[in-house]
DNA sequence: AATGAATGAGCATTCATTCAT
DNA sequence: TATGAATGAATGCTCATTCAT
């Protein structure tokens, strides 16, 4: 087996351990034990427990932004391209619970741990966001007043609350496409009925 | 000393000792110290450390609640209610960015852990928000095709990843007044340009 | 109520916590509980959690040297007298179970911790058994070659181990008259047939 | 050093700490001391603080069932066995001071934690008496209305009692001759003297 | 005498990391 | 490269004892 096969498995196996028992209650040994290596064969290729978390995250949200803007780049309209992120991150986090859970959790947990975080790939997932609505507003198609980079946060985050809340199985599961839905027509038009729209001008 | 004085000065040392190391970094021998009380009277008031944070979290987001529900008393317009439960969220997280770091991080640490925790006044906070819009669609100004438990979560978690983020000083600190305007403008009115509004009609 | 029927209410609880939890486990706050008392209450009557188990203890036994002495005092014959203290002890570790617990389990337990434990009237019971002994060899009833120090020993060792199986039910429970027999037999005329007893001589 | 020899160093460590501190005052941290080896090396081997006592224990009682069984091979006779029994219980604890702390206090001790206790060797040992009682029996050489379960139990009970006050050094330390003797002489011919042996007919 | 809140020393157990093989 | 036995620091919680009231 080669090395790198070797790397990939205990980042498969550190997802799954990760995302069943959370970051700090999850064991190396555990992670060992699903990877079908010895203990210390893991601080061969990561430095320590942290490390391996970023990497998981890393691979997990990089094979998503590849898998995404792969999604965009087929479609011209920023509007229908939002639309399919929104879709898009939907259905990921619900077929993947374990990368829901490192993106929900871990990933704030660690936040505090990690300087550098910044680095991550998951800023390229989030400018895909703001990238998209800078297109919309190039083209005329989005508000002027609208700062990208605040509504990446807002759409993002409307999204992760979604989805967390489905993992955690506190609500009804409203299909993807109901909560779809709901989101892309919040984000796209506003709650406000047609009839009210000139209560909330652009300001 | 009261009963009560020692229960709330370990809340309110729980709360920045959990909201500086996290939950799971948290000694209880810290909180102790921060509370000026020796390690074994924690016990007296507290079942274990979950409880603590448990109860930090209940204590200050109940306060959040009374405030905002008598903020919202003095508003009938379903919009404006939206527009002011917002405003008081991002202050009270800039304010108080404990409560923040308890909100964003150690309460999805726990929620894993805490099965009743549906029973929190979180619940009760949410759910201001979801009241908010069944009343704006009996009034018929918000549409009839939003599912107000859907957008009660992904207005919070557009509010909380704002939030979140400046707490982490991720990125630049916009004001709560810039990041008001663009999360109500997002969630009343959404991002399309109002000329281009045909195109996202209600489903 | 006078403070010598507070004394006696601590030991009758502690009596009753430390037969069910033992010493170690029992903790202070049980015993004030089944007393009823405050837990410092119990320092007023007691210096430590050790003398409350010798009182508890002297206290138990010293009214079984009583009772089983004025047993004894109506019978005149030695033989008949070693039945009546077999009889009297295993009734009486049956009854009062948790009695037996502490002779049996604490006592032993304590026994390093207790340097002046000779002085109990745990020895008072003991000697009850040579006295018995040395009466026996005065009337030429009994061996001269039995040493009455080592024989009660061995006698009360013997009863003790017996009803020690009877209070954690690892046998059947015999009745005490089965094994009263079984003992006074084996004491006072051995286990050899009376064919063989020629095998056996006083050496 | 293989792991046989670290489980078994932990094992004569363990036994030296629980003779001279007790189980309950045994800190882990004391046994990893005297075992040189490191505090969790010992959960290594070891379930938990009573899996070490247990181990200890059936450790150190199977030894003595198998030179014990050894020892009656060859003998045929009963009485003698019996007499063989005794001197090598009585050796035993006279020279393994640890071991007799063990049985006599801590089995007592922790009999109530240990359900499934019955299980261990010391009922292997115990049997052996019994055995022998009944094997005299069938040859006639006993009583047949002694029961050899509860016989069993008296002898052991009277030989521990022994041994358990020369540990403690309560009393003159009667040599093993001496003990062996008295107790060899009181179970096979009893206490009574030959003339008055009509007193004590079977009944 | 009585209370019971407060104290803080004490300990079994876990687990990330190392390193001899 | 790979192993997994060994390490030992770290900590939540208990409970005998004290003492202000």
């Amino acid at each position: 087996m080669k090395a790198i096969d070797k790397h990939s498995k205990i980042i498969v196996a550190a997802t799954k351990v990760f995302a069943k028992k959370g970051f700090f209650n999850a064991r190396i040994s555990d992670i060992a034990k699903e990877a079908k290596v010895a203990d210390g064969t893991i601080y061969l290729y990561f430095n320590n427990k942290i490390d391996i978390l970023v990497s998981v995250f890393d691979k997990e949200i990089g094979a998503l932004v590849t898998q995404t803007v792969k999604l965009l780049d087929a479609e011209p309209d920023p509007g229908k391209q939002l639309e399919i992120f929104v879709i898009k991150h939907l259905t990921a986090m619900k077929k993947n619970k374990n990368l829901a859970e490192v993106i929900q959790i871990e990933l704030r947990q660690t936040n505090k741990l990690i300087k550098d975080y910044r680095n991550t790939k998951f800023n390229d997932y989030l400018n895909i966001v703001s990238d998209i609505i800078k297109e919309g507003q190039k083209q005329k198609i989005f508000r002027q007043d609208i700062i990208p980079d605040i509504a990446k946060r807002i759409i993002f985050g409307g999204l992760d609350e979604l989805s967390r809340v489905w993992n955690l199985s506190l609500e009804t599961n409203y299909s993807v496409e109901d909560a779809g839905f709901q989101i892309v027509r919040i984000f796209l038009s506003g709650i406000a009925a047609s009839e009210t729209e000139g209560k909330f001008p652009p300001l």
